[in-house]
DNA sequence: TAATCGTGGTT
DNA sequence: TAACCAAGATT
């Protein structure tokens, strides 16, 4: 660690701090959840900005508040309205460890979000970084906030040249930032070091030219601000082949069914389908088959309107879509829903799903 | 530690 | 176009 960090005693740290707070007062976006420094909305910003960029976020952050203004109307609500807000927004267990956490803030701190970095950390879904975020911004406690923006920004001024893919390293530069930090403004710092890695030093082509802390930066005046941070790659997507039908009713609802409350698309709601792996499982009839045997589905399959291509992180769907027909004695349950899609505000259905339904509205067009 | 967990924009 | 990228947490 001490080697690691050599650099930071030839840092000049309140110049550092002085000249990083003032551009970003004078620099900072406008953004909803700066307009104040309530912990709840702080904690929502954060939760949401996690693997997500801003433009993306803005507009679920504001129907998000005005679904749920407070810690109070977030753990009244029920959970298919909570995902509902979320919908589109992918890794939806942040959303269910929100609200799960909101819950016990309510109860347990009488609603009152903790303040110490013990407590805080001991809520749902709040980590390393979100722990010191909610504290700095919305307490003023001068914790670290490491997030990407701030590994990699800190890896070029203090030159570091560890793997920030790997997890053992933003142990090194919270350790940096302990030593960095102001504690007069430990706000303001650290929403500096992250608006600085979003609007300046920026992944592939910094812009050195316009940053208020390059005389600070060891990679700039070593000319190697382009080859850093090191951050090693990650493995590419499995591939995954899926069949997925499409049943409608005499009144035209569709059939969708609720996932399971963990794994994947946890809760979230999808038109019937399953895996085929097996190159044996590529026809019509072992297809139908399989939804009789997996999904207990008395279906008849009619034909295969098109293919749906969906990426996730680690892996790769690929949807063979069929509409399809249903036995008449089949029921309704808390999984399975024939629902009108006039009608979804209840059922939160993942992009995946949403591609299958426009593929069979065009079908359904002609 | 390495996988898991989404989605859409950028290079 | 494929790879990369974006204010990470959990297991």
């Amino acid at each position: 660690m001490k080697n690691v960090l050599n650099n930071l005693t030839k840092v000049n740290i309140k110049e550092f701090q002085d000249d990083l707070i003032t551009w970003f007062k004078n620099e900072q976006r406008d953004l909803p959840w700066r307009k104040d420094q309530d912990p709840y909305k702080v904690w929502v910003s954060e939760i949401m900005l996690q693997q997500t960029r801003v433009d993306t976020v803005i507009p679920y952050f504001n129907r998000f508040i005005e679904w749920f203004p407070t810690i109070e109307t977030l753990a009244e609500a029920n959970e298919d309205k909570v995902l509902k807000a979320w919908e589109g927004l992918g890794y939806y267990s942040r959303v269910r460890n929100l609200h799960s956490a909101v819950k016990e803030v309510k109860v347990k701190y009488d609603g009152v979000v903790p303040n110490t970095p013990k407590e805080i950390s001991t809520l749902k879904g709040v980590g390393p970084y979100t722990a010191g975020a909610i504290l700095s911004i919305a307490y003023g406690v001068p914790e670290p906030a490491v997030d990407g923006n701030v590994m990699r920004v800190l890896s070029r001024i203090l030159s570091i040249w560890e793997d920030i893919a790997k997890p053992s390293s933003r142990k090194v530069f919270e350790q940096a930032v302990r030593e960095l930090i102001s504690h007069e403004e430990p706000s303001e710092f650290n929403q500096a070091l992250m608006e600085l890695g979003a609007l300046i030093c920026t992944p592939t082509s910094p812009s050195c030219m316009l940053c208020p802390v390059r005389e600070h930066c060891h990679a700039f005046h070593e000319g190697v601000q382009t080859e850093l941070p090191i951050k090693s790659q990650k493995n590419k997507q499995r591939e995954v082949q899926l069949a997925a039908v499409v049943l409608a009713n005499e009144k035209g609802d569709l059939l969708i069914h609720k996932r399971p409350e963990s794994g994947l698309l946890a809760n979230l709601w999808e038109f019937p389908n399953l895996e085929i792996n097996h190159p044996i499982q590529n026809n019509r009839d072992q297809i139908t088959r399989l939804f009789e045997q997996d999904l207990s589905l008395n279906l008849h399959l009619d034909k295969m309107i098109g293919q749906v291509e969906h990426v996730f992180s680690h892996l790769i769907w690929k949807i063979k879509v069929y509409t399809g027909m249903i036995s008449t004695d089949f029921t309704e349950s808390q999984e399975w829903k024939f629902v009108s899609l006039d009608h979804t505000d209840d059922y939160a259905l993942p992009v995946f799903t949403q591609k299958i339904l426009k593929l069979y509205q065009e079908y359904k067009k002609e």
